[in-house]
DNA sequence: GAAATAAAAAATGTATACAAAAATCATCTT
DNA sequence: AAGATGATTTTTGTATACATTTTTTATTTC
């Protein structure tokens, strides 16, 4: 079974667990079918990651969507990710060129979750930054791109954002596969930048 | 009292926690004088701060200082911080730079531990990051730099380093209030990055 | 009727007890 | 003697029970 943490997040993503209002441990604990000891646990590191914000002087909640978080996160992910794809260029194989069109080809499909599309949009940069062997800031921008994916439901929803998001990915293979190294890493920050904006605008739109 | 997470960094950064080896619950209960709840808690929290890593199939421990981490991480910093003062730039008021102005004193003394170092020159950068209003970067800088007093023993301590880092601080204001953005800009990069190089060199040197 | 106070209820925080898993140690085999 | 196997011990994970805090509700006062 998958831990804990991973399915209260997923349950976060879906929109199951109300946003706003306090969870209620023995309410979760019911419906995991645990104890509040597990719940607690998987609480504290949600909050420790930024998926849960406290809830006056006691509970926690799942924060509101907003979108001055998410102009954030997109751009702590240009800067990053930008760098992270530098140090990476010059050893990234053809081999990682592959696995990352398999991933393209996977996202073409129309029966995935939300989630999965998701992930599978997050795996492909990862592809791309492996070969930096920067593990720390590997860490951190993959817990920027988890945040993100709580607003994922949008991107992939109600906005028509994902053709032109897999266009800039098969560029940008095209690039790497030409050496073009500086072409690369403008075309990655004006992908990440121009998802971000359309997000941004969106979330604006809707409040 | 100061929160038990808190307290375990603070032993975490004073060496008083042993590297490399499980921490166990039972011990730290003891230490703490609570149950292994609260303990589970804290340890929890921290792992998922990147404070505590995994160790073999169970257990945590304090991971063993490394400066390819202490690299990352100041890439990090001078990634994200210079984006943070842009941001604030035009919005720092004199008010702001007195204020600064105070910390930079407060740092002159020589009475302060380690912790209390780390902790004044951190908040000296958050004064000049605040008014960029950016919660979520400020969060994630925040954590970051969290992070960076664990090698912070390191900076104020074998090295000498303080000097240097305290002059950076006073040219930064003074650019500041002549309104010398892209100079301010350099500036900070270039404190962070000189930071960065020469805890890095310091670390590989020991090891 | 609104604000303040007090009592009740509900929720979180912590300790203890037990279950499950991991690590250690001793024994056996080759 | 090195490695494998199994028993023992240790450690972590979880449930339950209790303590403390917070929130809610009812009551009082102006």
């Amino acid at each position: 079974m998958i831990v804990l943490s991973e399915k209260i997040k997923d349950d976060i993503l879906n929109n199951i667990l109300p946003k706003g209002a306090p969870l209620r441990q023995v309410e979760l604990s019911k419906r995991y079918g645990v104890s509040r000891i597990p719940i607690r646990d998987s609480l504290l590191a949600l909050k420790a990651e930024g998926w849960l914000v406290p809830h006056g002087k006691a509970g926690l909640m799942v924060p509101n969507l907003h979108w001055k978080e998410a102009e954030e996160l997109y751009l702590m992910r240009s800067q990053l990710e930008v760098l992270l794809l530098s140090f990476a260029f010059d050893f990234i194989r053809q081999t990682d060129v592959t696995k990352a069109r398999k991933i393209l080809a996977a996202l073409e499909q129309d029966e995935l979750s939300l989630i999965e599309k998701g992930n599978l949009n997050w795996l492909f940069h990862e592809i791309l930054y492996q070969p930096a062997d920067k593990q720390s800031i590997h860490k951190t921008v993959s817990s920027i791109n988890q945040q993100v994916t709580r607003y994922i439901g949008f991107q992939y929803g109600p906005m028509g954002y994902k053709s032109q998001s897999q266009q800039d990915h098969y560029e940008l293979l095209e690039l790497i596969r030409l050496k073009k190294k500086s072409a690369a890493l403008f075309l990655l920050k004006q992908h990440i930048e121009e998802a971000g904006e359309e997000l941004t605008r969106f979330l604006k739109s809707i409040n």
